[in-house]
DNA sequence: TAAATTTGCTGAACAGTGTTTATAAAACAA
DNA sequence: TTGTTTTATAAACACTGTTCAGCAAATTTA
């Protein structure tokens, strides 16, 4: 019989629904500021349905977060097309800040946000997160191995670079930077880059 | 009359008072997970009570905030006793991570936290905040001048270290390195210091 | 087809949040 | 003592995430 097919194709749509609206919330208001009524406003159903479909709001918050390391992910993997990895570092330097400036409330979830990383850490959630970390490691690898890095520990090299990324990112979004203007921070943020992968190349 | 002394006296005390309890509570808790009703308990006055002394939370925050660099400002400035700048700085750099780790409740509420940022901007308060940086920033420039550093911008590497820094510090405590083990992660950061401060030293 | 059961949904409630306001009481001034 | 100011609070407002009893429609069974 095609009726549970159907039951469940409808399941289906409904939870993608739920999770549309509130992507499209969490993207354009962060995701605390969205409420789980203002979702269910958009919806035009009632609060209590969308606990039928997701077990709380965390649980949104990590279907939203494997979402943003998929689009992330997508990005990054575009410079795979560069052949000199040093010149492919530098472009997934580009490609992460510029995601983290067009998405900050993406990056928010992703990269700032206070939230139960247990089941990332288990590996259940975050395959995108992670294979973004290790394509970004292989081309630190490659760097290395190729002589344009000198012989350093391939992880720190890797973990020096994500957190200085972070690091910039992070402080910008957070308003961090009040020490300068708007404008100096553009500019230290190019010759900050230029510098760190300067100081790492091997000439 | 000493009336309106004793009266604006008792005032600070309550503030004082209001201010001590709600700093223990952020530090151990944390600024989003205290409640004004939490502080009004642990005080024995009414939640409406803490709205004499305070105008609203975010001014609790400010205050909070500042003081955490008063802290900050103070263990940074005890480096000062090191001749050698780029031995201040490494020290400098141990200062700031030993800080985020061992507060990571301030370092939140001083780094992280997205609060509302225009009276920092306008230098209303952050005195201790800038002095922080400013002492980093003097640090980074007798490098340079010393001939320590290559001949770079004293802004453009104060910037670097800092976001590489602050990556790290915040990278860690809201758990973003689960493709590491914390003690990989530990040992991670430890080579990662002595890397960048490797690769920005002028041998 | 009629009755029984399952499914999908919601209004109302619970326990919590920051904040405001009317009111009462205490302290001070005349 | 009366009038004024200061101080404190209970109660309410408008929110939050979440749970649950109950209703109505869809589906299955008799």
């Amino acid at each position: 019989m095609g009726i549970s097919e159907r039951k469940g194709r409808e399941k289906q749509e409904m939870r993608d629904l739920i999770l549309r609206e509130a992507t499209r919330m969490f993207i354009e208001e962060g995701y605390e500021k969205t409420s789980i009524r203002s979702i269910a406003d958009r919806i035009e159903y009632s609060p209590a349905t969308i606990y039928l479909y997701f077990k709380d709001k965390d649980e949104m918050f990590f279907v939203i977060h494997e979402q943003g390391f998929e689009k992330f992910l997508a990005k990054l993997e575009k410079t795979s097309a560069i052949g000199h990895p040093y010149e492919r570092l530098f472009s997934m330097g580009h490609v992460y800040l510029t995601f983290a400036f067009d998405h900050p409330e993406y990056y928010d979830l992703m990269f700032i946000i206070r939230a139960p990383m247990n089941k990332i850490a288990k590996d259940e959630e975050w395959h995108c997160g992670r294979k973004s970390f290790d394509f970004f490691r292989d081309t630190v690898r490659e760097c290395i191995e190729k002589g344009y890095m000198k012989p350093t520990s391939v992880d720190v090299v890797a973990f020096s670079i994500l957190s200085f990324m972070h690091g910039m990112a992070s402080l910008a979004i957070r308003e961090r930077f009040k020490m300068y203007t708007e404008e100096e921070v553009k500019q230290l943020m190019e010759g900050s880059i230029k510098m760190m992968l300067g100081v790492l190349e091997n000439k």
